[in-house]
Parts: structure tokens; C-alpha cells; sequence
DNA sequence: AGACTGATTGGCT
DNA sequence: GCCAATCAGTCTT
């Protein structure tokens, strides 16, 4: 039976983001290019960062210029730069006060975010970015069933210690 | 003003 | 497994 595809709104993005994450998978991510062109990518890999006790999450620091879009409510684009090479694609999720976000791994067959940030030609104007009023990046919804996954312990994140490290918050499709 | 670090990647040992 | 590339944000002086 065929289902519309359509926008995801702010509300998606305004639950706890160990739900939103998960949810994520097998979405659709929608990029309009500055030369006109649009592509659509299926979501394959997330990973949630939650509030300021998760010491692998940058709101850990505190609030930061960095950090502050992170609590807003959900549904903006949180994005930074890091290794002094990639923009990291992130959505915030929960609530104001909250900083919570989902940092986009994989999208169709590109595996790593460094790799998805090059792909949607990411730059810091992403940076608080409305998903559900944006002209040029947001998410819909697939005709498709919830996807299969698997969660896995996060990456890269050796210096938060334990619990973080070991914390299943990684979601990956699978077969 | 200067030093350090990192939610990565790709290349080399 | 190790390490360089490369720089904004953050912390220290």
C-alpha cells in the first residue's frame, strides 16, 4: 500500500534521542545543492549523544558557542568541524535545556561521517539549521517498514571513560 | 597570545 | 597498529 513520503516535523526530533536514532534508520535525507541539484540518501547509520552527563557528548563541557544550539529544542541542525578536515552532520533532538543530538554515520554506501559531511557539502551556515522549514537539508519519511538494527558501542570516544564507551548508543541497519 | 585536543580518514609500517 | 593532515573551539598563561 502506498504511503505519501513527506517531511519529518520538529515534533520527530522532540523525544528522547535514544528513541529518535534508532528511528532515524532507513529515513530519508534530502539535499538540495546550491547548483540547483537534489539528492536523497537513505539514513544506514546513527549514533546518539545524550545531555551533559554523557561525558562523550560535547555538552558535557558545558555550555559552550559551540555547544548552545545543542539546547534548543529539537529539530535544528547541530554542525562542527573537527580534525581539522570534516564537518560532522548532527540533528538535536529532546528538548530546550536538554542537549541531546544524533550524529549522522553512514548514509546510503558512504560508511563514516567525515565522509557524509563531505558528501552534503557541509559548511558552518548548517549551524542551527530548521529541518522541518530548511530549503536546502531535511528528512522524510521512506513508504517503507522500520528498518532491522543493531546497536553497537560508539566510536572515537576512548576519553569518556566507563559507562560511555561501552554504551550500546551506536544503531546500524542490517540485513 | 599560545598550547592542546578532537564524535576522522587514509596511508604506511 | 601507528601516525600525519589541519584548524576551530576551548583552556591555560
Amino acid at each position: 500500500m502506498y504511503k505519501p513520503v513527506k517531511r519529518l516535523s520538529a515534533e520527530f526530533f522532540r523525544c528522547d534521542v535514544l528513541e529518535v536514532a534508532p528511528a532515524l534508520l532507513g529515513k530519508t535525507l534530502v539535499r538540495h545543492y546550491p547548483d540547483g541539484n537534489t539528492m536523497q540518501f537513505s539514513i544506514t547509520e546513527t549514533e546518539a549523544y545524550r545531555g551533559e552527563e554523557d561525558l562523550a557528548c560535547h555538552a558535557s563541557k558545558g555550555r559552550t558557542p559551540r555547544t548552545e544550539v545543542m539546547y534548543m529544542d529539537g529539530g535544528v541542525v547541530y554542525v562542527y568541524f573537527i580534525y581539522g578536515m570534516y564537518w560532522m552532520l548532527n540533528f538535536v533532538t529532546s528538548h530546550k535545556e536538554y542537549p541531546c543530538a544524533v550524529l549522522i554515520r553512514g548514509i546510503d554506501n558512504i560508511f563514516g561521517p567525515g565522509k557524509v559531511g563531505k558528501m552534503l557539502q557541509l559548511d558552518k551556515s548548517f549551524y542551527g539549521e530548521n529541518l522541518a522549514t530548511s530549503t536546502r537539508l531535511w528528512v522524510e519519511t521512506t513508504k517503507n517498514e522500520p528498518q532491522k538494527y543493531i546497536a553497537h558501542p560508539r566510536i572515537g570516544i576512548h576519553y569518556a571513560g566507563e559507562p560511555w564507551v561501552s554504551l550500546p548508543w551506536r544503531f546500524r541497519i542490517v540485513n
